[in-house]
Order: structure tokens, then sequence, then C-alpha cells
DNA sequence: GATTTTATCTGACAAAAGTCAGAGAAAATC
DNA sequence: GATTTTCTCTGACTTTTGTCAGATAAAATC
């Protein structure tokens, strides 16, 4: 019996080959604007918000010699302006001009005409795009970063709108927001509480919540990652972040409390050590509950 | 409510970004063998199967006195030989060296400790791999090519039995192959048949066979498209290549059977201008039967 | 306040990649 | 059999990219 349909490695070798260079399906998009690569890297980077010179070298690899002449061209093309940061003087920081907003939205939507040209020839996009997400948050997990944000931030909503979702779906009785105590903003807002946002690529991917009590505790509330995100430790990494977090807010005794639906959640929070203990509150939905002292 | 998470453009563009250049997990794999990028890639062309000089230029889209010097340095590296072609003196064929054979050998490791080590730090692999899966073939849906081969290659067993497999699953009643009228192999060989394979960058993720009967028609038998390759129009495009075929081996009229659990399958049927007949046949498993007069 | 470190810039190179016109040989076409 | 087309090779370029050793100025450290 044939591998070609199984064989990780040769799946994989596919992959690479349909991704890369070689197939030349992706890369192109950076060139048909009449300026080599390097500059447009340049471009695009600022256009992502990068302002700060050395962040931008360090992130594109790139010699200091050839950064100044790339810099220089672009500015010579009046697609940027340069000056100098105002906190270190020897610090150069790069905006786009008016010109260079536009150079950068052409980019921009030339490289959406790619593969959204073969997303809308697609039957089932949404199976696509399900796809490139997983793709692209194992690609960037390294990159993946923590922040932390106030959970009326936008993305902060997107998160908890799909976790709320989530539920409604996975919940044998289903989840109405409103019945379960709907944390204040300002409960998981410092110096009470805290909220973290994971972003991959900008992309929000997972969330978690530190609630502030009166009790002599704080709560762990809306623990969720992105289904495209799961079985890679994202998880473990928000609680992670947010135990380090809850230690710095001089908390010393947390609690959380979950629903037996939700298999790996509780898996991972015995695994973490916390300890099961009886009910503490009357939400109708959760059915184990956890503490953990720091 | 903020799009982020939903929204295609901006996910398609974060994808992008993933993949390509500017974060560099992948196309850094080319280098790190003290050869610039030119040379791997040709290197790398030749390790895929391609000899003639001509088809790789088109590929990789090199000038020709380019081509012409990155294969002497190959040569000179002695990782290549070069001779003409025995039917066409003015192309010339590249072939891969021992020496050669182990570079290339070299590079496909070192792509693949890329990739597959973000594999492996996976918790699902298999869900990655299928995510790459639906995204290589959707990237490579034009490069893709119909083949004709003998149902017993290898890459056609691999189809045939991945078709078993998901008959089993989705019919109610189960599925064994040997209650089955599993065609004979030379029904479906040339001159009385044929077998078609699609392959996607190398990949079977289809196909068909038509396979002879000595009454007065031909039978569509094996239709199947793998997972990641559905809802790009590949069931079409082989059912019509396969009518193509059976035209030049003469045949008039089609029929086939197929199980309402297939709907995706009868849909089609009905779109490309079958019609509904009785039951041709005894087959336990078929509830539905077409003709076709070609 | 002197010294060290950091960030950028400049000039001088070298390597790699891409372009173009023309030559030579073989095949295809008329 | 003459002409045209195809494919490769060569030489003479240009552009792009990468490297390195100072120079300069500002910040950080001693």
């Amino acid at each position: 019996m044939h591998d070609c349909l199984t064989d990780p490695i040769a799946r994989t070798r596919r992959f690479h080959r349909a991704v890369t260079t070689e197939s030349g399906v992706l890369d192109s998009s950076f060139l048909g604007r009449g300026r080599p690569l390097g500059p447009a890297r340049v471009l695009n980077a600022i256009g992502h918000g990068r302002q700060d010179v050395a962040d931008i070298r360090a992130f594109l690899r790139l010699d200091s010699g050839l950064m100044s002449r790339l810099l220089r061209g672009l500015e010579d093309e009046g697609l940027i302006t340069l000056h100098s940061a105002p906190n270190d003087a020897r610090r150069r920081l790069a905006t786009l001009t008016d010109a260079g907003a536009a150079e950068f939205a052409a980019y921009e939507s030339l490289s959406d005409a790619q593969v959204s040209g073969i997303l809308n020839r697609h039957a089932r996009p949404e199976a696509l795009l399900a796809a490139m997400d997983i793709v692209a948050t194992a690609l960037g997990i390294d990159r993946t970063e923590i922040v932390e944000t106030p959970p009326t931030d936008p993305r902060a909503i997107a998160c908890l709108t799909a976790y709320y979702d989530e539920l409604a779906q996975r919940l044998a009785t289903g989840f109405d927001v409103s019945l379960s105590a709907d944390p204040e903003t300002q409960d998981m807002t410092p110096p009470r509480g805290a909220f973290l946002l994971a972003l991959s690529d900008g992309m929000p991917i997972g969330c978690v919540g530190l609630k502030a009590t009166d009790k002599g505790y704080a709560e762990v509330k809306r623990l969720w990652t992105a289904p495209a995100a799961r079985g890679m430790g994202l998880a473990k990494r928000l609680m992670d972040q947010l135990e380090t977090r809850a230690r710095t807010l001089g908390i010393t005794r947390l609690r959380l409390d979950s629903n037996s639906a939700l298999l790996e959640a509780i898996a991972m929070y015995r695994k973490a050590g916390w300890t099961e203990i009886d009910r503490f509150n009357d939400d109708p939905y959760p059915d184990h509950f956890f503490e953990k002292a720091l």
C-alpha cells in the first residue's frame, strides 16, 4: 500500500512546494509594482505598523547599511518620512506619507487578489479559510504574543462573542450570558483584575479574564482559544501568564468554575496544579469548581 | 463588533503574511547549505523529476542565459550531468549524479525540518496536516493534472482504499467491497476501459474508473475525490475527461449507480446531464441509477 | 566628566540575479 | 532544399542584494 495519501512527510513536502516561491503563487505578489523586493518588504513592514527602524531591521534581518539605503530610496520616492524618536535621538522612526499609504494599500490588494481569487472559486470558502487559519496559527505560534487589554477592546469582544457562541453549542443546556454572572468591566481591569488577549499576527486567537471579588480570592473567567489554535498549548500559556499577572496584583488565591462538557479545559486545570473544590457560587452553568493558591 | 475573527480579507492577509518570505519560516529552508537560491532551486527542480532544461526554465521563469550558467555551476560542482535529448538534439536533459542526489536529499530533509518541527509540537498533527492538504490543494488546483493509469497503480490503490473506507463510514449499511461487483482490472484498462487519476503536486486526490461490459454500455465506477479537494469541481473535471476518453474508445452509452448517502455526487450527475433510470443490476449498495448517451 | 555602548549613516566592495543581443546547431515548415 | 523556428550558449552589461570597516552622534554606564 502506497503512503502518498497518509505519509506526513510526503504531505508536508507537498504543502511546502505548494506554498513556497517555487510555485510562485504567493511570493510574486510583492513584484508587479515596479519595485524590487527589498524596498517593497520595508514599505510593507512600515504599513503594518512598524515604525522603529531598528525593529524593522531585526524583523527583516537586514544589514544596517542596506536598510539605510532602502529607507533613503523610499524617502526619495516620497513614500515615507523619517524623524528621530522623541525619547531617543539615535533611533529613527518611519511613517508613511499619503502617497506611501496609497502604495501600501496597492500592495495589500495585490496580495489579497492572489489568495482570494482562489477563495472565490471555492465552493466552501469557509472550510478553506478555516484551514488557512490553522496553518497560519501553527506557523506563527512562536510569534504569538499575549497582551493585556481592557475587556472592552473590540478584539476582546470578538473573542468573548465567539466564546459565548461556542458555549451555547457545546453545553447541553445551551448558554445565555445574561443568566451567568457577567463580570463587571472594572472587576477585570487593573488594579482590581486583568484581561489577557493572545494575538497571532494581529488576529485574536484566545483570551482569559481575571475577575476581582471581595471574598479573599480572584476568579479566572472566560478562558477561550480559537478552534484554529487548539492543540498548541495556548490555554496553558494564557493561564500561566494570568497567574503571573495575578501575583503582581497581590492576589494569593484563585478560583474558577467550569462545565464538564469542556473536557480539555478541565484536564488542563488538573494538570496545572488546580484542586477541585465544592461549589462556591450558584451560577447555573458550571458543575466543576477549582482552586489554586499562588 | 470587530470582524477580525471572521473577515475573509483579514484572515487571508494574515495567512499570506504567515506563509510568505516576510515571516521567513518556509523560504529560508533553501539557504543554509552554502549555495545561493538560484542553483538551489534548479537542483531541487531536477530532484523532483524535471529533466528537460526548457521545462525547468519555464517552471522557474529563468532567462536562458542565467539558466545556462546555473547549470554549468551545478555541473562543475559535480552534482548534475547534462546530455542532449535522444529525440531532439537541441534540447538538453539534466540528471542528478550520486553526489547531486545526496545534496538534493539534504535539501529535502532541511525543508522537512521546518514544517515538521511545527508538526511535532502540535497535539493534533492530523488536523494540521489535513489543513495543509486543503490549502495546498486549493493553491495548486490550476496545476492539478489528470492522468490515465492502470487501476493497479499504487496511487490508484491508495485512492480506492480511501474510497472504500469512506463508503463504509457514510453508508448506513456499511460497505464490504467483496459483496459489491469489484471490477476486473482488465475491464478498466484500455482498450476495453480506462482509469483516471487526479494528481496535485504528485499527490493523488481523486480517481474515476470506466468499466467495460458486454451489454452495450460502459459503467462509470469508483468516482472519488479526497476530502481536501472537495468544493473545487474536481469530480466534474474527472467525469468530463472520462466521457472524452470513453468517446475515443468508441463507447456511446454510459451507466452508473450510486447511493443516496452520496448527496453531492448525485446532485452533480443530475447537473451534468445524466438521466435517472431503473435499477439495472443487483448490487446491494446502490439505490440510484443513471444513464447518459455520448 | 570620561568611557563604553547603541543606532544610524557612508563609502567601498563583492556576490547574486536579471537582461539583452547575437551566434550556432538542430528541428520544423514551406 | 531554402527558410523559419526553437533551444542553448556566450559575452557584455545593469540592477539588486549583501558585507564590512570606519565615522558620527546620542544615550548609557562608570
